[in-house]
DNA sequence: CTTGCTTTTGATATCGATAACATTTATACA
DNA sequence: TGTATAAATGTTATCGATATCAAAAGCAAG
């Protein structure tokens, strides 16, 4: 099945045209100095040949990859999924390429990732927390391109930081709770020994309740399949049977909020009225439900769009690189109907 | 901020330690005769350099890349979602990396799309769908790799296939509805002319009606943005809105589906006492609803995975490749409660 | 039609790893 | 101990494009 006849090369290209392969090189991308005539003649023995230029060669000989890392913990992600869109979108301009890499939320699995990224010498990379392995610290500080670190702010970055405070974005929906005179509140969450932003969500909830004297016992942690709603359901059950006077539960994601919200319903549980659930992160499907999940809008594709602009920035190395090495965004509280 | 000092080369690690950068190359690969003592060495050297291989050079000299390609509509999906993933899954065990893009619904994009991809030197190449632009197809047919097209069955296949025939699929929702006594149906679609897959849906609807000698008039189609419910809202308000006795209305997808329902229960219309509403797809968002939504499962997952096996089997090139050449795989209905 | 400049084209070395072949070293067994 | 065989290591050429420098062709002005 596999052909043996071997692909046209340039230098195919250029005994057809009668030219010298550099030449061929420089008809084949714009803005370089080839007669009009000359390109028409190599673009048609190209097209002729059915030649397909072989980046392989092209990057390994200019030295340059055309393309930035990512690393992202889950595909199935909306939230993330925007980041990754708005980060693809603003590198395209430049002609950079995207590479796209899943943790799986896990920091060997990152490990291994960036390793296997960082043999493709990209131009920069981006990776999603701040939470790594000693190798992979290491892989990253001697990568010898810039790094950033994404939807967290980390105590000690390891360069370039474009991301926010997940304990304070959840302490926007805990003070919520509370502004409503709500007191009995939960929280639904994973693993947080995997998940640094699931984790400081998680003290954003005990910070916020110890602040006000309430009791932070009204949790239930899942174990979260990417992508799954089964866990809120399970959660919220687990939380209700423990505690029958709760008032508010914030879920980690949007995802738990919509299986805790339509579980409730099917135990004949009022949300709003008996219980308050709120979400986190803003999807799509949030917006839909009835009732729709009151949510923190962390700018998904904000963070995207910012660590774009700062790579082109980093990369055009004009020696004096002034941007912040940490930018901020900032979450804010969608208040919708199911709290 | 670009360093300037160069990374180590495979060369600079032999060096340290005195060996030949070939011995260098065996001893960081497994299965190959290098002395434990040898290999031990150049690890520690390798390491203390912070060396990592440079896979472009290895693939260019090796003339393999490593990778093998696949084009899906959109990102924003879980269907493809889990195609891609028990695609990856089954390529990993064969050391072959998956190089993603997307075509966002549109031919003339897939056609770039595929040209980038050919020029990276896949190993093989997947594609959603048998509706490409004549260039493409040409693309395709000369790049000397194998070729898979999914998610359909198209008449003219330009290599191997493994879909399944979406107009088959949707007649099971329609007979499912006529098999509960009902006739006025309808249903909601988007915009065929980028879409075959959805046009093939469409199909199946106007040829369950013409068969039952049924009207197939009650239709809307919406602009569908990518992982979009609204348009699933807009819909099924302007069928309800001309045609108020519709009974049952089948929707493209099951993310459309999940925006008609949810917006049938803000105008007040039960659902399925008032008006049954079934998707396509068997997203997980759908088992989750009140009421859960009827949907027809196409086996995404599996789609991927026969990819996967098939492209195995051909690279592997023992030169009797004997598998067929069209694999199709069998939808089914998922009854729930919406339908 | 010659001088001096710009534009276009060509020749050669090179990027970093590996394939293929050659050679040395270790190991087994008579 | 010597020969046969296997294992380990080294040498050289090479993948396909591009950077760099050099040469040729085109062109304007005197």
């Amino acid at each position: 099945m596999r052909n043996k006849t071997k692909l046209p090369t340039m230098a195919d290209v250029a005994n057809l045209a009668g030219v010298s392969s550099m030449t061929v090189s420089r008809a084949l991308k714009p803005d370089t100095s080839v007669s009009k005539s000359t390109r028409e003649k190599i673009q048609k023995a190209a097209d002729e040949l059915g030649y397909v230029l072989d980046t392989r060669a092209s990057e390994f000989s200019s030295g340059k990859s055309g393309f930035v890392a990512i690393t992202i913990p889950s595909i199935n992600n909306g939230n993330f999924a925007d980041t990754v869109k708005a980060f693809s979108d603003g590198l395209a301009e430049q002609d950079l390429q995207v590479l796209l890499g899943y943790t799986n939320y896990h920091v060997d699995r990152e490990e291994q990732l960036v390793e296997q990224l960082l043999k493709k010498r990209p131009e920069a990379i981006v990776v999603t927390g701040g939470m790594h392995t000693d190798r992979c610290r290491l892989l990253l500080e001697n990568s010898g391109i810039p790094v950033i670190e994404t939807w967290d702010v980390p105590e000690k970055p390891i360069d370039h930081v474009v991301g926010f405070s997940n304990l304070e974005a959840s302490e926007l929906m805990f003070e919520h709770f509370i502004a409503q005179g709500h007191k009995r509140i939960g929280f639904i969450g994973g693993d947080n020994s995997r998940d640094s932003r699931g984790r400081d969500r998680y003290l954003g909830f005990c910070n916020t309740m110890e602040k006000h004297g309430l009791s932070s016992e009204r949790v239930s942690f899942q174990e979260l399949a990417p992508f799954s709603m089964e866990p809120g359901a399970s959660g919220i059950r687990s939380i209700m049977k423990e505690w029958p006077d709760t008032e508010a539960v914030m879920c980690v994601s949007d995802l738990i909020a919509y299986g805790a919200i339509t579980e409730c319903q099917r135990m004949g549980i009022n949300v709003p009225d008996d219980v308050k659930i709120g979400g986190f992160g803003a999807y799509e499907l949030g917006q839909f439900l009835n009732p729709s999940i009151t949510t923190i809008d962390v700018g998904a594709a904000q963070i995207g769009k910012f660590a774009a602009e700062k790579i082109i920035e980093l990369l055009s190395d004009d020696g004096n690189t002034k941007s912040a090495k940490i930018v901020k965004t900032e979450p804010t509280l969608i208040k919708r109907q199911s709290a």
